[in-house]
DNA sequence: TCCTTTGCTTTACATCGTGTCAAGTTGACA
DNA sequence: TGTCAACTTGACACGATGTAAAGCAAAGGA
């Protein structure tokens, strides 16, 4: 393939990184694991990356590109009834999880040191917020969504369901396949947020 | 209070410790911090503790002391009727969360590479898991169990809303104040898991 | 062809926090 | 008086991140 043919040393180091970071689910991979794997000295990767944390942030974005994020969401986006909706962004989400956990990992990791990583963290969480409040809104709008909440709880509620962390103690500590989880997070968002 | 009177150095450190980590949210607090606080020098620490992570296992146990835990879980285990006891657990942990979260927060940190914290956290999950377990099964018993949900997938479910990432998250990115969290929690919990 | 720039290497070092080691101090108790 | 336990002091090893400086080698323009 064209794309793993030509490489300029920095998309080298972040392929490598996010790779690495894949296998290990995001512990226990150095800066110098990272260089060594990329066939690199150590250096070479801090000419490119000012921190850690700049790398990962970097490795993060690059797997968006890889798995197609703004297809998805584009896919997401053409769905049409509230619940539709709701199924279409879970499914989405669900699948997407598995794909960049361990690069995710080692941000959330990193987040607690690294400034640049906690903001580059929070962008994200917001625009899977945003995929949330999207989908509220448009069940709000056929009126179907529960009267149990406002839209703001409502939104609240399904990011927080949605977590990264409670997708890895579903199908880490609860041992629910991906299938599971995603047909699951359909029931009880679901019986969560809508009518009835 | 003859409580604060008397302490050997041992319990002297574990009380900061915990103070420490409870003022800071469990970031940025040093092995030399807690000892410069406890009056005691940075050696004297670690001839009582090993290392880090079992200070950090000593500090939860410290607060599950002090805020009765024992005392709690009897009330809890007093509730009669499944809901009664769903409610409760909520109560119960809700309230829990906030006095120890701190320290709860050190110890998931430490827990990445200390196996001795990894164990002692696992078997505080397990235990709250198993108050999840006792819950669902008085509520299945009564014939209260949504059909949606097998018992054992009620469990899942339960325990990770109720987890303490789960709260972090509602309480700081949401804004819920703790009563707004418990409360709403009641509600997500009985509309998931209980029939009708 | 020479010269410069660019991108990388090598080696060395600073920093920070954890954890270890060894020798010394102090006070209680016998 | 002597001994033991608890603690102090100061030094150090280690692992990881990040910095600094000097050198090398190939591409590209004059």
């Amino acid at each position: 393939m064209m794309s793993s043919t030509f490489f300029t040393t920095r998309e080298k180091i972040i392929e490598t990184a996010a790779n690495l970071l894949l296998e290990s689910n995001g512990k226990g991979v150095r800066m110098a694991d990272i260089a060594r794997a990329s066939g690199v000295s150590r250096q070479a990767v801090y000419l490119h990356f000012p921190s850690r944390g700049e790398l990962m942030i970097a490795a993060v974005r690059h797997l968006d590109d890889v798995y197609g994020l703004a297809e998805e969401v584009k896919r997401f986006r053409e769905a049409q009834t509230g619940i539709e909706v709701l199924e279409t962004f879970i499914e989405f989400w669900g699948n997407y999880i598995p794909k960049v956990y361990g690069v995710a990992k080692a941000l959330m990791a990193v987040r607690e040191t690294d400034e640049a990583a906690a903001i580059a963290w929070r962008d994200r969480m917001e625009s899977v917020r945003s995929g949330c409040r999207r989908t509220i809104e448009t069940i709000e709008h056929e009126c179907l969504l529960s009267p149990d909440w406002t839209v703001d709880e409502a939104v609240d509620l399904m990011w927080t369901t949605l977590s990264i962390e409670n997708w890895e103690r579903l199908t880490n500590d609860c041992r629910w396949t991906q299938q599971e989880y995603i047909s699951r997070m359909k029931t009880t968002l679901g019986k969560l947020l809508l009518k009835r």
